[in-house]
DNA sequence: AAAACGGGGGC
DNA sequence: GCCCCAGTTTT
């Protein structure tokens, strides 16, 4: 895969796992239900500010029983930092009832029995997947999605047809890391508003000038 | 298809 | 002050 290639040149550090910014992430995000609550967190939100929340709220409680008990209020609180905090309060919690009450503490490895859990969409069960459990797992998040569309990889707005599409043509191998490169891709070229096409390495097979051109924009 | 949830940081 | 942010749910 071409872009794959320009991408591991372009952030070549094997680093970076997890979603931590600058290397090694903390041991609770290599647990299935840590990364999933984190991940919950993290929803339309910069990762930065989420860190210090998820940090209070599971140095606080710990484990999902502590936090299937945990009073709302409290958890609203510890939480609050990383934004929507009355929603994901809610929805942590209904989470830690249903692992530590039906599934004994373990999360299955399945993203449709993920996916049932509240505020667990597909990109969280995907992510808590690829980064929980080290399965390959394709994350579509907003960054993913526009940069596949921008440079003609897919022209659609369904999410899971970008996930289909960038399935087929990544080994997966690495599936786990093709994410967190087009996100980092997505903060620091490929932005949303203004993107760095002069200085882009594959801005050779974009599709984002030509169709810029053709619309009648600059 | 569009609105709503929401605090924090960049400019 | 205004705009955006590793989404999901509801209308």
């Amino acid at each position: 895969m071409k872009i794959l290639d320009e991408l591991d040149r372009l952030y070549p550090i094997g680093a970076y796992p997890g979603r931590s910014p600058d290397g090694i992430p903390p041991e609770w995000e290599r647990d299935p239900y840590h990364v999933l609550v984190s991940t919950v967190l993290s929803q339309r939100t910069k990762d930065a500010n989420t860190r210090a929340a998820s940090d209070r709220l599971f140095d606080r409680f710990p484990e999902p029983s502590d936090l299937a008990s945990a009073p709302l209020e409290e958890v609203k609180e510890l939480i609050r930092p990383a934004g929507f905090p009355a929603q994901k309060a809610k929805a942590i919690v209904a989470i830690a009832k249903v692992v530590h009450n039906e599934w004994h503490d373990r999360l299955p490895a399945d993203v449709d029995v993920l996916m049932t859990l509240p505020m667990v969409g597909r990109k969280t069960a995907n992510c808590t997947l690829s980064y929980g459990f080290g399965l390959p797992a394709i994350c579509v998040d907003t960054h993913v999605h526009r940069i596949s569309n921008r440079i003609g990889l897919v022209d659609t707005r369904d999410p899971d047809d970008t996930e289909t599409a960038l399935g087929m043509i990544t080994p997966r191998s690495r599936w786990c890391d093709i994410n967190r490169l087009m996100v980092r891709f997505g903060q620091t070229l490929c932005q949303p508003r203004r993107p760095r096409c002069s200085e882009c390495p594959i801005k050779g097979m974009c599709d984002h000038i030509a169709t810029e051109m053709m619309q009648g924009r600059q």
